[in-house]
Formats: structure tokens, C-alpha cells, sequence
DNA sequence: GGACTAAATATACACTGTGTAGTATAGTTT
DNA sequence: AAACTATACTACACAGTGTATATTTAGTCC
């Protein structure tokens, strides 16, 4: 017995995924405002008292979809942290993968208008992930060879990174995460 | 007499600003989700019933705001539209200029979670922007010179772009227009 | 399999907000 | 001054929120 999970009753596991799938649903159908805890419950075919069991609020549910994602994409990125090999960067191929073997769910989330946790989050990711390697280099390098604030390439690399991915999604992912993945280290490799 | 407008009563022009002003400030103290068109006129100075001669909802307010911002960039862009001369580009620094002038305006709309339609209206402009910039210079260069796709290479700026202009408002403009201007420069040109 | 426990349901309530009436009042234009 | 129109005031039906209480149902443990 796996003492790192202490065995949730069967029920509320069913209860969560149904509510999630619900959101879901609901999210493909139309825009957040419209989406009450009544609508959420009544798709998920449970109570409405129920919802309020599990989560205090909307927002507060999508919060917790944001930190399983976010642990979802960490497990991703480390898996293959070997670092960047001959100029490739192993690490956006897998993720730009991970999202596209999942895209229903993140072509949702990352591009419904209004609903900026998602994207908040993998904002934040990306960044620290970025400044990690940004860090690298320059230790590499010895000095400092650009004379670009680090501050702002990072700024810079994040949201050009989240955002061509947004576009991506929203284009129903014309390229393969293999293509895009060399295009955008070209561009990033300036 | 300025026949193109049409002299608006000033009793709409008053009740217009004072609803806009209020709705700024509360986007300072609030997330959006907590504003109503209760609170709206409470703080504007005006009947509940006022808003609706006006806007059909918040979002329809936000929307005619956005619109506004829009007209606003446009000029100040194409008041300065001599193309790049000597590598420089004088229109990111007067669009960077124009928004620090109107920072107050500027950070909250562009920075306040959950109102995406401002940033939607500038990636949009952005994004034309440098299409234009982007197949000019394919034509110079007579052959297209890089195996960059030109989509990718629109998406990739224009969302490096914005991010970075909204991570500058959020992290309080420490560095001047120009100096941001002449880094992002940097950047673009790979 | 029976007792215990926890989750989910059913129902109700006070509250806030929405959108739309009808009428009265005040300001604007000519 | 008269005609016009924006705003104020009041009221109403409706939808959604969050909480409380009692009850039923399902899962767990021995």
C-alpha cells in the first residue's frame, strides 16, 4: 500500500472528475461569465451543495486545475531534463508533445478568454525555467556576453514562448510539436 | 462647427467619464470579478439604472473602452510611422512613450487578471504591425531569407511584445522607454 | 454481513446582483 | 418659453450565491 496516497474514498475521486469534466464541457460551450456553480452541478449531475464540499468557489476549483497542470508539466520537463544536446532543446519538444497528446484540455483552458490562471501559471514556469538557463549561459560564457538585460530577455523569451503556443492551440496546432520546437529555438537562438 | 461630431450632450459626456473614472478605480482596488454595476455607479456618482442608457453590461463597457484604446495607439503609431530608419524603430519608443505617459491607465488595464479584451485589441495591433514590418522585408530582401515561417515569427513577436511591455508595467517601468525600445530591438533583430 | 463513518442529497433561507418597467425631475437646445 | 431628452427614483421578477439542517446513500472496517 502506497502510504503517499491515503486512499481517497472512491466518491469523492468520482464526484471531483465529474465537476472537472463538467467545467470542461461547460468551457468549450461558452464564456466563463456565463458559468455558474447551478450549471456546473447540473452537467456534472450532482448536487449544488456538493460543489461547495469540494471547492469554495469557482475560481478557487480552477486554481486547483491550475496546480495539477502545473504538476502534470513539471513531471514532463523533468523527465527528459537532460540539457540542451547540439543546440536542441529536448525539454520544449516534450512539452509542446505533452500538450498536443492532450489538447483538448489545454486548447480550453490556455485559450479561453478571461481565465488567466492557466496561463499565469505556465508563464511563471516557463520564466523560472528560462532564467535557469539564461543563468547557465552566462556562467558558461564566464562574462556577461550580451549586452542584454537579463531581466528583460526573460521577459521577452516567456511571453513569446507562452504566447506562440497560445496561437498554436488556437490555430488547432497546424505544425508538429517536433517543427515548431526547431523554429522557435531559431528564433531563440540569437 | 465640427460636423463629424455631432455635439453630444454634455450630461452624456459628464456621466460617461465619471462611470469610465470608476471603473478604472475599482479595477485598482478589485479583481473584476468583484465589480458590479451596482458598484459601478455607486462609485460614479450615479443611478444603477444610468448604466444601462449607456452600456449593456460590463463587458460591453470594457469593449467600447477597448475601442477607445485602440483609436488612441493608432494615432500616436501612424503620427510616427516613417519606417525604421538606420535599424532603429522610432515606433516602439513612441508607443512605449505614449503608454508610460498614460501609466496609471495603461498598468491597470493590461495588468489586471481576468480583463483580457485590452490585451487582445494590442496583440492584435501588434500583430498587424509586424506582418506589415515582417513582408516588407521579405520584399527587400527579394528572396524570403530565413526558414523561419513567417505565422510562427508573427506570433512569436507580437507575444514577446506585449508580454514584455505588460511585464515592464507591472514591475513599475524601471527602465526609460527608449533604453526598453532600443533592448527589445535588440532582440527582434536575430 | 453488520456497524460505523463519510459523502451526497433535499430543502430552505437570506442575500446580492441583474435587467427592465413607469413616472418624475432636471438640464439642454432652439 | 417650449420641446426635448438624460437622469433619478421606485419597484419588480428573476438568477445566482453561500450557508444551515436534516436525511439518505454509499463506502469502509472489523
Amino acid at each position: 500500500m502506497n502510504h503517499l496516497t491515503p486512499r481517497i474514498d472512491p466518491r469523492v475521486l468520482r464526484t471531483r472528475e465529474l465537476l472537472r469534466n463538467a467545467v470542461i464541457e461547460l468551457l468549450e460551450e461558452m464564456d466563463i461569465e456565463k458559468i455558474s456553480v447551478n450549471r456546473i452541478a447540473e452537467r456534472a449531475g450532482i448536487n449544488r451543495v456538493t460543489f461547495y464540499l469540494h471547492y469554495r468557489d469557482i475560481p478557487d476549483m480552477l486554481e486547483k486545475m491550475a496546480d495539477a497542470m502545473v504538476e502534470d508539466i513539471l513531471q514532463v520537463v523533468n523527465e527528459h531534463s537532460h540539457l540542451e544536446e547540439n543546440g536542441e532543446w529536448p525539454m520544449l519538444e516534450n512539452l509542446l508533445k505533452h500538450i498536443a497528446d492532450h489538447s483538448r484540455f489545454y486548447k480550453i483552458i490556455l485559450t479561453s478568454r478571461q481565465i488567466t490562471i492557466f496561463t499565469d501559471r505556465l508563464f511563471k514556469l516557463l520564466s523560472d525555467i528560462i532564467t535557469t538557463r539564461l543563468v547557465k549561459k552566462d556562467q558558461d560564457n564566464d562574462i556577461s556576453t550580451t549586452n542584454i538585460q537579463r531581466e528583460i530577455a526573460i521577459w521577452y523569451g516567456s511571453s513569446a514562448l507562452i504566447g506562440t503556443i497560445i496561437a498554436w492551440l488556437r490555430n488547432d496546432m497546424p505544425y508538429t510539436p517536433l517543427y515548431l520546437a526547431r523554429q522557435i529555438t531559431l528564433m531563440r537562438s540569437q
